[in-house]
DNA sequence: CCATTACTGTACGCTAGCGCACACAGGGCT
DNA sequence: AGCCCTGTGTGCGCTAGCGTACAGTAATGG
């Protein structure tokens, strides 16, 4: 999305990685060296508790990039970077990304917008996690995931989807269980295949479209300002 | 916060308004016309659901500034911004503060602090809603808002509350109970007077101590990056 | 090939919070 | 005074999700 200038300055400079499941790209409170833009790789952002628990505040795929604490400022940030599906990313070191945000061009824009959209995801997980049921719930979290995925399979263990979601494993298995016998997704230990996808698009809350018109409405066209 | 020459640019052209309860600073979808920065006035920033249930997902006073989508570039978000306690606020053209943005000066860089502090409170409160039960949320709630107000009273209804918490009215009825016959608050028809803050802070989940510290980290200091 | 581990399904009692209904009191109004 | 409206307290049945326990089955590894 960027123009021909701006991309030739980092293109040098970005180093392809591959992220493998479980990873940490991010620990409370430490400060990354490095931002990371997935390609076919996704990233949650948890909030972990001190008795462990956690919750998934936002997901990070190909349109977006862990470590916007390191532009904005704070350097740090309170919550985890955990590779939810594994795959390649580039990565910059976290310096060269701030002297190209305060160059004040096209990619500073770029960065702003997303970090609204981030934003944006943040507030509507907040309500949803008030508000709708765990059915609802695993039908945006399987959205968006597969959204920022090439294909319609993911592997992921229902164990892990609770630590995203924040509730039970059993929850999940239920709710999962519900899904399937609607020929929505196969699971199989580990392996999901979402088989009708319009299908679990009439049974998501209105969260998930939320987040995704803001994505599309702030991140997919070049308007510059 | 601001050195004097950044002061002096804007100061004229800050407009000193008054904020009544309810008053709506932001509608979803709509762009401001103007960013305002609360003086004792405290303001919610709400996300609205189809249905008309609502839940709360920052508080912005003293410290912060309604309208962070005028300089993030995406112009409008998805959830409202209400008054949430009446008092005075200074407001700013949203293009004025844009073009200040774009100096990329002092005020870009803590406006992008106070930015990331958003964040985290969005990413706590969407943490807060998922694992702790009422009581400890009337606790955070109760202290965030006194927090940017200069006494030690607020009128509030618990319908209000509700609304803020996303929960029932009567959830709150029996949650302030309990603080009230604790002795922490004392409650009386929409007044409410915070009696022991020691013993608020010791109910409280770890929510608030956590947006708390990344507050004071990001914002209470003038280093320059 | 067997043992172990990892993943999924199921059951059961428990609790927090919901939806609803209603009673009661303060405070302002005519 | 009487009245209404707003705000608060309370009770009750219901449900979703929790904690816990355990069974069954696929993958893995020696």
């Amino acid at each position: 999305m960027l123009p021909e200038e701006e991309l030739a300055r980092l293109l040098p400079n970005l180093e392809k990685v591959t992220l493998t499941l479980g990873q940490s790209l991010s620990e409370s409170g430490r400060q990354m060296s490095h931002v990371y833009f997935p390609l076919d790789s996704i990233v949650s952002l948890l909030c972990v508790m001190e008795n462990g628990a956690s919750t998934e505040i936002a997901v990070v795929g190909h349109e977006g990039v862990v470590g916007v604490s390191l532009f904005m400022g704070g350097k740090t940030t309170p919550s985890r970077a955990i590779v939810q599906s594994a795959g390649q990313a580039y990565r910059l070191k976290g310096q060269l990304l701030k002297n190209e945000f305060y160059r004040a061009g096209p990619m500073q824009r770029l960065l702003l917008r997303y970090t609204q959209a981030l934003l944006t995801q943040m507030a509507q997980t907040a309500v949803c996690n008030r508000h709708h049921n765990v059915d609802q719930q695993l039908c945006r979290w399987l959205l968006l995931s597969i959204d920022r995925l090439p294909g319609d399979k993911l592997v992921m263990t229902q164990e892990l989807i609770a630590n995203m979601l924040g509730v039970r494993r059993e929850g999940v298995t239920e709710a999962a269980g519900k899904l399937q016998r609607a020929g929505l997704i196969s699971y199989h230990r580990g392996h999901i295949t979402v088989i009708d996808r319009p299908g679990l698009e009439a049974r998501v809350c209105e969260c998930y479209a939320v987040v995704k018109l803001e994505y599309d409405r702030l991140l997919n066209h070049h308007e510059v300002m």
